[in-house]
Formats: structure tokens, C-alpha cells, sequence
RNA sequence: GCCCCCGUAGCUCAGUGGAUAGAGCGACGGUUUCCUAAACCGUAGGUCGCAGGUUCGAUCCCUGCCGGGGGUACCA
């Protein structure tokens, strides 16, 4: 090792924040010097134009925040980028890690690589660590994550995928940045669906069924009340005995809200069906939380919230925010020609925004987040700025400060572009899209005549559930999706599959060179990146870390899927072009290492996103 | 009416105030005495909806228009 190389373990920190720590220094000298004005408050904003270079001939990274300082130093770019590469080998580290850029280029881009001693030591470092070279936030903040939250008694659907998957993938991602995560699904579990299904009950129900499959009996009492309530011809005339019941029953939207009236009100009997019917629906729910691999903190769902509704409208009103309109109380946010952030119904009954103001209130006082994000549907955007903007306007202990935040996502379509459903109408399942994953997954698996039929069902199961989540955290959430079975159970393209593969084919180059895992990384191998494939492979090996602070930026998986991929496409470069185990040495050890520091980084990363691994497929 | 989102290759989608706009599928071609070819390499394919504006630089930011979707007082 050389005099000016890395000494021991890298410092910490990603590449890139050691480098935009080298530019701060820079520009501080060079405006302590007077040659450039820079306020302060500028500094983040200059150094987040150090990033990755688009293409490798460039360099590692790239800065081009000079051509933006240059009109208010009143200089040329390249006269500024010049002052700042000038300035940048004194940055602590600097030299260690990066050769020093050139002279600008083209407008005054300052192109910087990472040098191959400190790459090698970076990888060491990686290989050696069980956190694989993935700092953690320097400040750890309480996040709750508010996701999935399905309505009770109706059965999930394909609309409860995404704030699932979505929001397990972020709390997992947030957790192991560092932060301190709470997650809460919060239930629909007192909503007007109780009024359906209690009205179906007294109605209609059939006992036996009930008996047999509870779940499956609210279901259909749900299915078909909702029907009756609702009084749509064209739904009605497609469901012969609905509309019988509809015409028994004309009154049946009203009674169903009576019915859920009384039992907000502690209506005796409404109350025991409520809790006759929680079990069976929470088995129902857990059941495909397993099979998800999705767990919670907590359960505190609408009617944990209750007991606070009342005094939550009492404290609105006696504070002059929300008032009576129409026989409704609402805030008017927007003044009175405005729709209102309705919190009372004129029937007296409760709405989300007041359970959504009371669980912020109860989150405030029992976990002091400095974040509550909201994993969400899109559609739900005016609600949560109307809750949010209501709850800065409450006052609420401990709200300064923390940021409440809308995760939207897209709506799941169809082949034919509209909200995906059955070809009879209706949505979903959630469990019979499990079902027709793993299946599919499992005519695929099966064309492998190498393992045993337990192992198939695993690795269907694993490879089915892998693509419907991958298919749903790859795409940029704030846009629909079509969801496409064929699409997302591709071998090639960006798929779970494709990376899964890239981890079997890691294990099988171990298993197959008889290597003992512990005692390779014990041994702390000599890293040698001397073919380019090598290099770029080590080079996105390290970039795990800014891509994690990169997600949660911006609360986007997607960009962890991206760069999963890209990170998978190299090691298929690397294993197709590269000998490994019959590489001489050092070559063989060095490679080695970085075939497990890959299967590592891969499956962490997956794990990351909720999606499994399997040894072989 | 008002508000929000979207419009990028034939299809499904990434992308971003920066250098020649990317990937998969589909099409065409190549690679296997070699560790999982479920792979790899290559070719073809784009006025980034249209028109202005801001900028050294715009697919990205602003304005208008066109097209699609969503929301818009007592469902969640």
C-alpha cells in the first residue's frame, strides 16, 4: 500500500459523499479566498450536482455545478471549474480515493474517477462487512409507515397490492438505513362495509356457509348487499337475485348507514356481530401477509380510533376550525364556497378525516415521529392535503417538525388499459392472483428436470410471489401499471426472475468450487480489478449505499429495482466473460470474492424489496 | 368549472436542468469441447404530444393548447 493510499478501511461514506465533502471543502476555500460568493444555504443544492456519470468514458462521477456558479462569481465555467479542481486534493480524503480531474470539459464539466487501489479497498471493506458497505443515516429518525390498511370483510383485491407492497419495501429499506420504523396497518374495520355485512346478515345469510367458510360467506354478503344498496340497473340486472332483494327491500341503502350507525353507537347486537365477524376476517387477512412475507408493528385500525372521534369534532369546533354546514361539520380550509374537510356526517356519524386527525394526534403523543408517511393511492391526494393542511391548522403537540407525507401510487390496470378486473367484472383476489402467479411460475420451474418436486413448489412460490411484487415496486409508483402476468414472469428483462437467476447462478459457481463462505471472508482476499468487467461490476457494488438514500429521498423503490438490475446485467457480463474458478490465482480468490459480495448485495437488496432468493432454479 | 397526474421506440416502461435520451418485449444476426445459454454480445427502431418562454444548456422548469386518466360535501 502506498504512502497516500488508503490506509486501512475506507472512510466512511459512500463515493459520492466523499466526494461532495471534498467539493464542500473546495468551495468553502475557494470563498474564503474570495474568489467565489457562496451563501451557506447554497452548499447542499452545489454539491447535489455531484453524481454519477451517465457513461463510463467520462469518468465515475461527475460535477457540473461550475457552470451554474459561474454567472454569479461573474466568471467563465471552466476559470470556475479550474479554482475548484484546484482546490480539491487538499479536501481530507480527496487523494486517498479519486485521481484528480483533468482540466474541464466541454462547458465545464469536472469529471472525476474513483482510483482502483481505493476501489479494491472499498470492495475489501464490503466483502468484510455485514452491512456490505451500506452506511447508515448519520441521523436516525422515527418513521411510521402507514400501508396496506385493507377494509376489513371485504376480501382483498388486487387494489391492496401496491400500498402493500409499496409501503413493506420502504419501511424495510428505512430500517435498514438506520431509522427507527413504525408500522402500522391501519385497518378499515369500522366502516359502512360493517353496515352491509350486518345488514346481509339479518337478511339474507345462509348459516351453513358461514359455518363452513366465514370469510367466504362476508364476502358474498358484502358482494351482494353492496349491490342492493347501491340500486345499480345495470349491476341489478346482471344479478337476478339482487334485484329480487332490491325490490323487497327499496329502502336498503338507508338501512344498511342505519345499521352502521348503530353500531358506531354501541348498539348492543351491531357491536357482537362486529365481534363475532374480526376474527375470521383478521385470519383471512394474516394468512396472505405470510404468504406476502409482510409484517406490522401494529394493528391499530378505524375502530381502535373510536373512542376519540368525539372529542377530536369537540376540540375542532371549540377551537373555531371546523363548524356546522348543512347539517355536517367541516373545516373550510378554502374558504366557504369550497368543499369543506367534512369530519361529522349530518347523520352524526364519523368519517375517515376524523379517525385520519384522531390517529395523528394519538401517533404524535405515543410515538413522536419525525415522519408519518401515508402509502397510498393517488386518487386519495385531496384528502391528505386536506388532512394535513387541518392538521397544521389544530395545533396539535409535537407537530412541529414532522413531515406528513402522501406516498402515491398509480391505479393497477388491465390488458385493455381500465382498472384491472375480472373478465365477469369483478376485482381481483388477491389470493387467486398469488395463486395464478405461482402457478405459471411453476410451469416454468418445472421445465428444470434437476429438483424435486418440494423444491419446485418453493421456487414457484418464491419465483411467483418475487414477480407480481417486482413487477409492482419496478415501475415508477406515481404511474399506472398494466398488469401483465407474461410480462412479469419474463426470464430476461428487468424481472425478479433475472435477478433471482443471477443469484442461483452465484451459489451454484460457490457450491460448484466447493468454497466455504466464512473462511474465504475471514481470509480478507487481496481484491484485483484489472478487467474492466471487474471494475464496472465494483463499481455498482458500492453505489448501494447512494441508491438507498436515493429511494428514501424520494421514497421511489424503483430506483433500487433499476440499479438491482443494472447490478445483476454486470455480474452476467462479468460470469459470461470471466473464468472464475479456473482463474489463476490471484484472479480466482479475487473473483471469488466478488461473485458473494454480489450474491450478498443481491439478495439484500431483494430482501430489501420484500422478494426471496433461492439457492437453486 | 376547478384541482391533480400522465403523454418518451411498434408494445410495456425507465430517465434527467448537462455531454450521443435508455431498457425489456417484439424483429434481425452472432456466441456453448468453458463455472446454471432462465445467459451474453451486436443490428434496426425516437421531431421525448404541439407551440411559445426562462437558461450557457430544456425531454425535464414556466405559460398556453391538444389528447388520456383521476378527484371534486356527508364512502374509504
Amino acid at each position: 500500500m502506498t504512502a497516500d493510499g488508503p490506509q486501512q478501511a475506507p472512510a466512511a461514506g459512500t463515493f459520492r459523499d466523499r466526494l461532495r465533502g471534498a467539493f464542500a471543502t473546495a468551495l468553502a476555500a475557494a470563498h474564503a479566498e474570495g474568489v467565489l460568493p457562496i451563501a451557506a444555504g447554497d452548499l447542499p443544492g452545489l454539491v447535489d450536482q455531484v453524481r454519477e456519470t451517465a457513461d463510463p468514458k467520462f469518468g465515475d462521477y461527475s460535477a457540473t455545478l461550475a457552470m451554474g456558479l459561474a454567472k454569479k462569481a461573474g466568471k467563465k465555467p471552466r476559470d470556475v471549474a479550474v479554482e475548484l479542481a484546484r482546490r480539491l486534493p487538499a479536501a481530507p480524503g480527496f487523494a486517498a480515493t479519486f485521481t484528480p480531474p483533468g482540466d474541464p470539459v466541454g462547458p465545464g464539466f469536472l469529471n472525476v474517477r474513483v482510483r482502483d487501489d481505493a476501489l479494491a479497498a472499498a470492495i475489501s471493506a464490503a466483502f468484510a462487512d455485514e452491512r456490505l458497505g451500506v452506511p447508515a443515516v448519520a441521523r436516525a429518525e422515527t418513521i411510521v409507515v402507514d400501508f396496506s390498511s385493507p377494509n376489513v370483510a371485504k376480501p382483498m383485491h388486487v387494489g391492496h397490492i401496491r400500498s402493500t407492497v409499496i409501503g413493506d419495501a420502504l419501511a424495510r429499506i428505512l430500517r435498514f438505513r438506520g431509522h427507527r420504523v413504525v408500522t402500522d396497518n391501519h385497518l378499515g374495520d369500522w366502516g359502512t362495509q360493517f353496515g352491509m355485512i350486518i345488514w346481509g346478515w339479518k337478511h339474507c345469510r345462509d348459516d351453513a356457509a358461514f359455518a363452513a367458510d366465514p370469510t367466504a360467506e362476508l364476502g358474498r354478503l358484502y358482494r351482494l348487499v353492496r349491490k342492493v344498496a347501491d340500486a345499480k340497473p345495470e349491476d341489478l340486472a346482471a344479478d337476478p337475485s339482487a334485484a329480487a332483494l332490491a325490490a323487497r327491500h327499496p329502502d336498503a341503502g338507508r338501512e344498511v348507514l342505519e345499521e352502521t350507525a348503530k353500531l358506531h353507537a354501541g348498539d348492543a347486537e351491531n357491536r357482537a356481530l362486529w365481534q363475532r365477524f374480526m376474527p375470521a376476517c383478521l385470519a383471512d387477512i394474516e394468512r396472505l401477509y405470510r404468504r406476502l412475507d409482510v409484517s406490522f408493528d401494529h394493528w391499530l385500525g378505524e375502530s381502535f380510533f373510536q373512542p376519540f372521534l368525539a372529542d377530536v369534532v369537540a376540540d375542532l369546533e371549540s377551537r373555531g376550525l371546523a363548524r356546522e354546514s348543512r347539517g355536517a361539520t367541516g373545516i373550510f380550509l378554502d374558504g366557504d364556497d369550497k368543499p369543506p374537510f367534512l369530519v361529522r356526517k349530518a347523520d352524526g356519524a364519523f368519517l375517515y378525516a376524523t379517525t385520519d386527525l384522531a390517529t395523528i394526534r394519538w401517533r404524535l403523543e405515543h410515538w413522536r415521529p419525525d415522519r408519518i408517511l401515508y402509502v397510498v393511492d393517488h386518487r386519495q391526494g385531496q384528502h391528505f392535503d386536506q388532512l394535513f393542511r387541518t392538521a397544521a391548522r389544530w395545533g396539535l403537540p409535537g407537530l412541529d417538525g414532522v413531515a406528513l407525507v402522501h406516498v402515491a401510487f398509480g391505479t393497477v390496470l388491465g390488458d385493455d388499459g381500465k382498472p384491472f378486473k375480472t373478465r365477469s367484472g369483478d376485482t381481483v383476489g388477491l389470493e387467486s392472483l398469488l395463486d395464478e402467479g405461482v402457478e405459471r411460475a411453476g410451469q416454468l420451474v418445472a421445465a428444470d428436470e434437476g429438483l424435486a418436486a418440494e423444491e419446485r413448489r418453493n421456487v414457484a412460490e418464491t419465483v411467483g410471489i418475487g414477480a407480481i411484487k417486482y413487477a409492482d415496486l419496478c415501475q415508477n409508483r406515481t404511474t399506472d401499471y398494466v398488469f401483465s402476468y407474461d410480462k412479469m414472469l419474463e426470464l430476461k428483462g428487468n424481472t425478479a426472475a433475472y435477478m433471482q437467476y443471477a443469484v442461483a447462478r452465484v451459489e451454484g459457481v460457490l457450491e460448484k468450487g466447493g468454497v466455504d463462505r466464512d473462511a474465504l471472508r475471514r481470509s480478507a482476499p487481496a481484491i484485483t480489478l484489472a478487467d474492466p468487467r471487474e471494475r464496472a461490476l465494483a463499481l455498482a457494488l458500492l453505489r448501494f449505499g447512494e441508491v438507498l438514500e436515493d429511494v428514501e429521498a424520494d421514497y421511489r423503490p424503483n430506483l433500487l429495482t433499476a440499479w438491482l438490475y443494472d447490478l445483476a446485467g454486470r455480474y452476467s457480463a462479468f460470469y459470461d466473460g470471466l473464468p472464475i474458478l479456473k482463474a489463476p490465482e490471484p484472479e480466482r480468490t479475487s473473483r471469488l470474492a466478488l461473485a458473494d459480495l454480489t450474491g450478498r448485495v443481491l439478495r439484500r437488496g431483494l430482501e430489501l424489496l420484500g422478494i426471496g432468493t433461492v439457492r437453486r432454479m
